[in-house]
DNA sequence: ATAATTTCTTAATCTAGGTTAAGTGTCTTT
DNA sequence: AAAGACACTTAACCTAGATTAAGAAATTAT
C-alpha cells in the first residue's frame, strides 16, 4: 500500500499501528478539475496522492494564477499555513488529472500523534524536506534564468511534464505561458 | 534568558529540563564579518542569536551573492539542508553585526531529543513556521514587483533596515544594489 | 588623521521576460 | 460531428530590472 510504504521511508510501524493509521484516513476518487480547497477556507486535511495529479496555487488580484506546488503519486499536499494556523488561507488545491486521494484530517492527525508518537517524527521529517526544497527553489528563482529553472524542473519532475498543461509549468517557473512557449521552441532548435 | 523564552513560546520545560538544555549549549561572541559556516562544509550547529545580526547566503558562479535569510535577536539560523543531511551545503553563514550566539550542536540536539522529547515538537514547529514563511516569500517573488516586496520587507523586518547594509537587503529581495538605490529614491520622492 | 576599502548614488544603455493580439490546434460536451 | 472552451504558438512592441561605469559618501584600518 502506497501510503504505508511512504510512512516506512522514515519510521517503522507495527501491523497494529498501521491498521490504526489507516482507520483514521479515508480514500476518495476525484475527477480532474475538482477543487479540494478554496482560498479563504480553513484547510482541514492533508492529502496524500495514490494516483493522479494535484496542484496548489493562489490567485493574484483576481486575475493571475501562481502554482506553488504539484503533487503526484506518492506525494503529500495541503495548505500548510492554513492547516497549521487553522485560519483562512489563500491557496486553492485542485485536481489536474483524475485522482485517488488519501485524506487525513487535522483532528485525526492529532489523535494519531497521541497514539503513535513516532508519527510526529514522520511529519517533522516531511516538513524538513519540504523546507529544504523550498529554500532551494527560492535561491533558484533569485539566481537562475527561466531556461535554467526549466531544465532543473525537467530533471526533477520528468513524469509531470507529460501530465500537466504547460501553462501550469510556466506558472510554477514564474513566467507567462507566451514566454514559456517561445523559450521552449528556442531550446528545441538547439 | 532569551533562548529559554524562545523555547517557552511552544513548549513548557521544567527547571531541570531548562538546565539540561543549557548545559548542552555554548555561548560565544563573534565580531562582524566572521564566517560561521562556509559553503562546501558540513553544518554541525544550529545558531540562536542573542544579539547582533547574521545572514545566510550562497555565491553563484563565484561572483554573485544571494541572501537566503537574516537572523537577529531571538532568531535561529543554520543551513538546514546540510544540517539535516550531514552533507556539504552551499550556504555561508556570516556575522553582519557583532553578535552573541548560542550554539547547539547536531549531536547535542539529538541527545536532547532523547532526554526531552518535547524538544522534538519545538523544532517541528520552528520548521513548520519557517516552511510557511518560505512558501509565502516564494509566492511573493513570483507575483509582486520589487517595490512591493520591499514594502513588505519594511513592515516585517523594520529593525533590520537600520542594521544591515542596503546591498544585503537588495540581494534578499532579488535585485541589484544599483536598481535598489534607484527604486528607493523613487519611492522617497513620493 | 589619513589612506584604503566598502557602500551608495546616478545615469546611459541593454535585455529577459511581459503584454497584447490574432490565429491554430486540441480537448470536452452535447 | 459540431460547438465551445481551453491550450498552444507566433510576432510586434513594451518595461522592470540588469549592466557598466564613474563619482561621492561612509566605514574601517593603519
Amino acid at each position: 500500500m502506497l501510503i504505508l510504504d511512504n510512512l516506512s521511508k522514515h519510521i517503522t510501524l507495527t501491523p497494529q499501528e498501521q491498521e490504526l493509521f489507516l482507520s483514521k484516513t479515508e480514500i476518495r476518487q476525484y475527477k480532474a478539475k475538482t477543487i479540494l480547497l478554496n482560498a479563504g477556507e480553513i484547510c482541514t486535511h492533508s492529502y496524500f496522492v495514490n494516483s493522479g495529479v494535484l496542484r496548489s496555487f493562489n490567485i493574484n488580484d483576481n486575475i493571475v494564477e501562481h502554482v506553488l506546488s504539484f503533487a503526484c503519486s506518492g506525494w503529500w499536499i495541503s495548505d500548510m499555513y492554513s492547516l497549521l494556523s487553522q485560519k483562512p488561507g489563500n491557496l486553492f488545491i485542485q485536481v489536474l488529472e483524475d485522482a485517488e486521494i488519501v485524506l487525513l484530517s487535522k483532528k485525526n492527525q492529532e489523535v494519531l500523534f497521541q497514539e503513535i508518537p513516532k508519527l510526529e517524527r514522520f511529519f517533522r521529517i516531511l516538513t524538513e524536506n519540504s523546507l529544504v526544497a523550498h529554500q532551494e527553489r527560492l535561491m533558484d528563482n533569485l539566481s537562475l534564468t527561466a531556461e535554467e529553472r526549466f531544465e532543473k524542473f525537467c530533471n526533477k519532475y520528468q513524469d509531470l511534464i507529460q501530465k500537466v498543461p504547460q501553462k501550469q509549468i510556466a506558472s510554477y517557473l514564474g513566467v507567462t505561458p507566451e514566454f514559456f512557449s517561445k523559450m521552449k521552441s528556442k531550446m528545441l532548435r538547439k
